[in-house]
DNA sequence: CTACGCGCGCTTTTT
DNA sequence: GCGCGCGTAG
């Protein structure tokens, strides 16, 4: 019960519970989770794990490559490496620094190793990258070369300054979108380069962007701002450049572990040799302990590199591979398609996953005729799932992209299957949370240009466009702020009367906000800022019905405010700008707005990694869709594809059931569709298949796909589908006012078809059960008349 | 300043 | 097919 309340929960109707999770803490929930894990202790720590875990965890000091397969016990390896690291070396947990991308598995491991150890681990660093670096930095802010106050802005108050950069450029937005300059900037940040460092040579597009990329940078700097990427690359500098910071860190961090190290960019990785004293003697480092998959690098889009798992082995000195194969996951069928599959990328480091548990069912393929087609199917199999017995919350729907789950949702909606969609927006994502937070940002920092720009006219107060940019271009001929630049303009009576009327008064009000949160508290901080904003009461009175959803939106914030611990558990008065940081920095994953205790889960290929469902269902199997039309046109990136396409089959514990269309609507218009190359390097004897009504044999027979010859040379026969449940029996349709009998519901009357007696559903009036639809293939109805 | 209308373009998103 | 961003009208 209490697990669905912190992790089920609807943002707009929750209350105090869920802000802990809303702010990141789900150690709570997680403690709770691993009750099965109780019992664990120091002694019989080694006893649970299989010889490839027991050499991973008992690794003495020298440096390791663990290789951990899906489902091969790669958190307990972790978290028990670190009990044996604490009890076999001369060291406490001040000397151990663990490294995660998420938030979420960063907490799961502290809670796990809390758990397991019966005591509090507070000396120890366990977080993400950007966590840790934003710990780094706040401690040496100075010699940094930032504010004290600096702040972090994400990714869409990234764009927004790079917008205006643009604008102020004069550049054209259809010769140069600004994301473009965005992912330029991210890269050279990831290369570790600033501006200073690169020269543009004689390319012309090279230099506008570096242009782009220095006046942001002095944006930021103006503004005391850093982006995600600073994070990374400003702690690097600070380590580089500082021996005595460097070397303190080295001298503590003897340990160091990194999770997930598959997805590490360049500045992570740089920034992991610094603290293990690679740039001081490569050949005595401290002991790191890197654990991944290559074969589930899915983000290289965003700068993560496989290939740092290579150097890692080559650069650091005798390190140890171990690989973890064994999974205690999936059936045999379910691993073997995944080997088979990914067994067709080229350059892996090599793995093999199996099982001592049975092959299980076999892997199940519909050819459907159509978008809803394919969404009817996978509504009936859950519907049976569920008259089984079976726990929906055990099944997921996967898709390559969003919009798929649209025709998925309507359906599931229709048969009244409850479900839970991962990736909308997430709480401090939503347009008036981020008005109030920067309203907050702008009171702990007047500089803050992103913040002023978000807020200047939000409510309205009568600054307009031509206001603003007076006072943008005074600012960048002062090479100030803007609100310095505001304050300067109504000093001076740059602007109209009116103008600097409305100016002033929004000074006055960043002013008095400023002033009344004076020695209050965090959560009366925040109620007073939000109060002078107004923001409720625009909300409120701009869009009626979403307005009150906002209001309360804005009440939670309020409520996470009062609620906010600090991470530093001896500080009892976090500040504002602690409270901001977290905000950007330790948000929860994207979950889920519906607030239902047993639902399915419908979400992304890429947001499904890490999670395990008892029914897994692949939607979309179609060249174009998954392999992505993107990926195919760069060539490349196929393989990527295909570690994605091993992620979702290797999400799945008991049942895989994949499907393909042979028509989609796709972007507005009807698509003829080919079904995904990937189906044909599952083997076929792992398959059955079921086909829709009506759907012509288009998978039989292997396309052709313009791919660079593969490596794996057997190629396979395709030709032999093993057995063809066709659905295309000719059958009655019920009939209105008809009766009949159901097992478990006794009788009752047919208020409602659709489709025919073998594949469609019924609605039914039973005595004493009321008004359902049921599926006819698994009703098991019997006429009584 | 806002409200509407048209045109365009369209993956994935740990921090 | 839908959302976003820009442009014009009110």
């Amino acid at each position: 019960m209490l697990k669905h309340i912190f992790k089920n929960h609807d943002y707009s109707n929750s209350k105090i519970i869920p802000l802990a999770t809303k702010l990141g803490y789900n150690v709570f929930f997680v403690i709770l989770e691993s009750n099965s894990n109780r019992g664990n202790n120091m002694s019989n720590l080694t006893s649970s794990l299989n010889d490839r875990q027991l050499e991973a965890v008992t690794t003495s000091t020298e440096n390791s490559l663990v290789i951990a397969g899906a489902g091969s016990g790669k958190t307990k390896v972790l978290i028990h490496r670190i009990a044996y690291i604490l009890e076999n070396f001369a060291v406490s947990t001040f000397n151990i620094l663990a490294v995660t991308f998420t938030n979420k598995a960063a907490n799961e491991m502290r809670g796990r190793i809390e758990q397991m150890m019966h005591s509090s681990i507070g000396g120890m660093w366990i977080g993400t990258f950007h966590g840790l670096c934003h710990r780094m930095l706040r401690q040496h802010y100075a010699e940094a070369g930032l504010p004290e106050s600096f702040q972090i802005i994400d990714q869409d108050d990234q764009t927004k300054i790079v917008k205006k950069i643009h604008a102020a450029m004069g550049l054209d937005e259809t010769k140069w979108p600004p994301k473009k300059s965005v992912s330029y900037i991210n890269n050279k940040k990831e290369s570790g380069l600033e501006s200073k460092d690169i020269t543009a040579q004689n390319n012309p597009t090279e230099s506008v962007l570096l242009h782009v990329y220095n006046n942001y940078e002095n944006q930021c700097k103006i503004s005391g701002l850093i982006d995600f990427a600073d994070l990374l690359l400003k702690t690097y500098k600070l380590l580089q450049q500082n021996d005595h910071i460097r070397q303190s860190y080295k001298d503590r961090f003897k340990f160091i572990l990194v999770d997930e190290f598959q997805d590490i960019n360049n500045i992570q990785y740089m920034w992991l040799k610094a603290l293990s004293g690679m740039l001081d003697n490569p050949k005595d480092t401290n002991t790191v302990m890197v654990v991944g998959d290559d074969d589930q690098s899915i983000y290289s889009w965003r700068g993560a590199e496989i290939a740092h798992i290579l150097s890692f082995s080559k650069e650091y000195p005798g390190v140890k591979t171990i690989r973890l194969e064994q999974n205690y996951r999936s059936t045999g069928n379910i691993l073997e398609a995944a080997n088979a599959v990914i067994a067709k990328n080229g350059g892996r480091l090599g793995k093999s996953l199996w099982t001592d548990g049975d092959k299980g069912s076999p892997i199940y393929l519909y050819h459907s005729s159509n978008e809803v087609d394919e969404a009817s199917f996978v509504s009936n199999q859950i519907m049976a799932w569920r008259q089984n017995g079976k726990n929906i919350d055990d099944v997921a729907i996967l898709y390559r992209s969003n919009a798929q789950s649209r025709m998925i949702e309507e359906i599931l909606n229709r048969n009244q299957i409850p479900y839970r969609i991962y990736g909308g927006l997430r709480f401090f994502d939503r347009a008036e949370i981020k008005d109030a937070l920067c309203y907050m940002r702008l009171v702990a920092n007047q500089n803050d240009n992103a913040a002023f720009d978000r807020v200047i006219n939000q409510p309205t107060r009568g600054i307009g466009k031509q206001t603003l940019e007076s006072v943008r271009e005074h600012a960048n001929t002062q090479g100030t702020s803007l609100y310095e630049a505001a304050h300067d303009t109504v000093v001076k009576n740059l602007l109209s009367a009116r103008a600097c009327t409305a100016l002033a008064g929004f000074i006055d009000l960043i002013t008095s906000m400023k002033n009344e949160i004076n020695d209050k508290t965090l959560g009366e901080a925040a109620t007073i800022i939000l109060a002078k904003s107004k923001l409720k009461e625009f909300y409120l009175h701009d869009n009626k019905e979403q307005g009150q959803t906002k209001v309360e939106n804005l009440e939670e914030l309020i409520n996470a405010a009062q609620v906010y611990i600090s991470a530093d558990e001896d500080n009892h008065n976090p500040s504002l700008s602690e409270f901001l940081a977290h905000s950007t920095l330790a948000t929860d994953k994207r979950e889920s707005n519906k607030d239902n205790p047993n639902a399915v889960s419908l979400m992304t290929l890429h947001s499904a990694k890490g999670l395990e469902y008892n029914l897994v269902f692949l939607t979309g199997l179609e060249e174009g869709l998954f392999p992505h039309k993107m990926s195919i046109i760069e060539g490349d990136r196929l393989e990527e594809e295909r570690r994605l396409c091993y992620v979702g089959i290797t999400r799945a514990k008991e049942k895989l059931c994949i499907t393909h269309a042979a028509t989609r609507r796709l972007h507005g218009s009807e698509t003829y569709q080919t079904p995904s190359r990937f189906l044909y390097e599952i083997p076929s004897e792992l398959l059955q298949e079921i086909k829709a009504k009506g759907v012509s044999s288009g998978y039989q027979q292997k396309p052709s796909y313009n791919e660079k010859p593969s490596y794996n040379q057997n190629d396979r026969d395709y030709s032999k589908p093993k057995r063809v449940a066709d659905n295309n029996q000719d059958s009655n349709s019920y009939r209105l006012g008809q009766k009949v009998q159901h097992a478990k519901f006794g009788s009752g009357v047919i208020l409602n078809y659709e489709g025919d007696k073998e594949n469609g559903r019924v609605q039914i009036k039973f005595k004493g059960y009321g008004v359902k639809w049921l599926v006819t293939s698994y009703a098991k109805l019997s006429t009584l008349d």
